[in-house]
DNA sequence: AAGCAAAATCGAAAATAATCGAAATTGCGA
DNA sequence: TCGCAATTTCGATTATTTTCGATTTTGCTT
């Protein structure tokens, strides 16, 4: 064990580096804009690190990046000044304004780890810079949870919980139709909404459903939600349905339309293999998270 | 008494396990199991307890996260003044979803006591079954709280902390435009939330506004609000200016037009009595909360 | 009800930990 | 070798948490 003293002056050379190669760079004819990209490395990777752990403490930062706290703390400064995190005595965090909303959907806590991963595999399909649409229901508000992060993305969505928690998110545009506010589900529904989407194109749709099934297609228990709905899937280039397995061959009120009206599925891992041969005899890409 | 082993502070110094970098670690003797939780992180967990349990004690917390009790105190008093819980003795509980939606509005926790005086005193203009619209702001969120209680009430808006918190209520039907969400307000906008009013008639609209003056008229910091408070007013019968008497004689940024826009402005008793005699003969009723 | 003891809270000083400012040091490229 | 900028060091400052005694509340017994 190393005897951690202070006043040792050429300590620095017994310590073990383990970022840096001994290889020399090689010669360039143009001067990089940024000399030195070190350090936004880092930062990035401190930004990594808390959309992961949502917070981090200024000694782990240090111990973990072998830099001084003092670093760290410029660090922090600059993602601060960047409007990425929020700074407190001993770290930083997220503005974890969507932890609290998330929790604001009352209903349907079940499956979530499921959702979960749907969610993410679902905004894995999703590239910086695009315009997607997400419907309102928990899957989807674990979609927009996954996106959290990326840059330059436009969102529109009927959903009240999912515009507050990306709308504090920056690089985050966030768009809603307007219609008449249904409680449960936190969403805007009823004709005007469908309106809003007239003249509005996204490259992707993310749709919940109630209910999947190979013959009745997609149904819901309330018929408002489906002139929305419609004018969604009108409005998008791609429609993906996100929904856990436990919906699959099942009915529920009325019905949206055929599975011919979506492109791809994005589900887990419990569907049974008749099902999802079904579907994708129907012509649905099934992607299982 | 009970004596607690409360002031076991050195224990083991050398550690077991090999430390994998052994930079520096200046005179750390007592490492506590876990490291301590950030401030913020430590009360955003104890508001998931909550919010799983429904209440909880100040021992347990204190025990749970390996801090005095004072500061335990402390947090829940933090989370208190944040709207968020409800404190008792020997702990604390959760407030209802309204309450706790109200707490979102972000900023602008000035002059509270003032704006919920002028919230009761608006909503004692609106009598059961009338369409209203309530545009954002903090001061109109105490309208909307004020309002809570009625029956058959229709109300437009386009504040997603107002929408969220009626919708759940009984009795009240709650509209929205669309537009473009802004975070700060929580509020949409654009010309697209103008043309939702276009066709839609209400008794009663509760404007809210960043400066009033004389001269000046109604100003506000951004442009994009114009449009739809200008579309607010052209489908209401009445226009009620809420503010408390702090953004009088004040101006901002873009002017919404002239305090002959407005019916009657509902403030509260600091206005002196030159700017009440001023707006009263600009033709407005000025009601002092 | 009234009284009493245990438990919980409050206020403020003390202890601990983290931050800031500015000078000194280092790494890297010209 | 120099120069620049990122990084570190160190003392002073600031924020947070704990300690401790006084006070209030709660729960139980009479």
């Amino acid at each position: 064990m190393i005897e951690r003293e202070r006043k040792v002056r050429t300590q620095h050379v017994a310590l073990p580096r383990p970022a840096r190669a001994p290889r020399r760079r090689p010669r360039r004819m143009t001067a990089p804009a940024r000399p030195r990209l070190l350090g936004e490395v880092r930062r990035a990777k401190i930004l990594a690190w808390l959309r992961e752990e949502g917070s981090a403490r200024v000694r782990a930062l240090a111990d973990a990046f072998a830099v001084s706290e003092v670093t760290v703390r410029q660090d922090l400064e600059k993602l601060e000044a960047e409007g990425h995190i929020v700074r407190e005595h001993g770290g930083a965090f997220l503005k974890s304004v969507p932890q609290q909303v998330r929790a604001l959907a009352l209903q349907h806590h079940e499956n979530m780890d499921e959702k979960r991963r749907i969610g993410r595999a679902a905004a894995a399909l999703v590239g910086d810079g695009e315009t997607i649409i997400l419907d309102s229901g928990s899957t989807t508000t674990e979609v927009a949870a996954a996106l959290i992060g990326r840059r330059d993305m436009t969102v529109v969505t009927n959903a009240l919980n999912i515009a507050l928690m990306l709308g504090a998110e920056p690089g985050f545009e966030v768009h809603m139709p307007g219609g008449h506010f249904k409680a449960p589900t936190l969403s805007l529904s009823g004709d005007r909404s469908a309106d809003y989407f007239r003249g509005l194109f996204a490259k992707t749709l993310f749709l919940a459903t109630a209910a999947i099934d190979v013959e009745a297609g997609l149904t819901y228990p309330a018929l408002s939600d489906i002139a929305v709905k419609r004018a969604m899937i009108a409005a998008a280039d791609r429609v993906c349905l996100v929904a856990d397995a436990s919906k699959i061959a099942l009915r529920s009120f009325t019905a949206l339309g055929g599975l011919d009206l979506v492109h791809m599925l994005i589900t887990d891992d419990r569907i049974r293999d008749a099902d999802r041969a079904a579907i994708e005899a129907a012509g649905v890409e099934v992607i299982v998270a």
